[in-house]
DNA sequence: TCAATGCTTCAAGGATTGTTGAAATATGGA
DNA sequence: TCCATATTTCAACAATCCTTGAAGCATTGA
């Protein structure tokens, strides 16, 4: 993820419709949601929501397949690790005071280290 | 660090010059940079960057105080800390594959970390 | 082939954001 | 007090973003 990317990221982030379906299709996970649901479930306009998954589709944060009359739209956990890195590495520079709430909610997702920082 | 503020903090971040503010002030440091001092380094003009400085400042990831004639910003590490931690937590719900490499990140900066991974 | 469904695209208008240079404010020193 | 320095505020304008509803395209089933 180098700087044009992450600012188009934090862009498509800070909207709230945006920030909504970005949630949304990450609990959904590999199996996504179609543009239908997304436009009910975060109470906008079919032609609003596809608005917003286009932009959101821009920024690399999301992928859409066509699924018969659907259109599947699914959550670029590679590029939402990659924005996490960015803003925490390049943003930054690794700073202790920074990155340490991040190290505890990581050792809460990431079994392997919970292991050892047990 | 609630939705609305990362909404905020995410529109901060996703301007070019704004960006680059916040880079420099987390290297600065605790001392913070001066108005100037900044607007010179960003190569913007001092209208412009005092522009910016107030809409990163109305985010709340920095802060300013001011020093004789200078006004000295800082960066605020809570803030930013505050914002990886929604990106991850909040917003991606602490999925494994999008924290995984932030972990890695935070197990460089953080010597105790560092010495549970070895 | 026709109609229905699911979604996108388009154009128009409103709202917000960014840029610029001139004027205003605050501080410190002569 | 007067001037220089450091910065902000303001107004005007340009650029970008968001919303809306109508029209268009793709797919499926009758």
């Amino acid at each position: 993820m180098d700087q044009r990317q992450a600012l188009t990221a934090f862009g498509a982030l800070s909207q709230e419709t945006r920030l909504h379906i970005i949630r949304m299709l990450v609990v959904a996970g590999p199996d996504g949601m179609a543009a239908g649901a997304i436009a009910e479930r975060a109470e906008v306009s079919p032609s609003n929501v596809s608005f917003h998954l286009k932009e959101l589709e821009r920024s690399g944060l999301i992928a859409q397949q066509r699924e018969s009359r659907s259109i599947i739209y699914t959550a670029n956990y590679e590029a939402l690790g990659g924005l996490v890195r960015f803003l925490m590495e390049d943003c930054c520079s690794g700073h202790p005071e920074i990155c340490a709430p991040a190290a505890e909610v990581a050792a809460c997702c990431t079994p392997k280290m919970e292991e050892k920082l047990q």
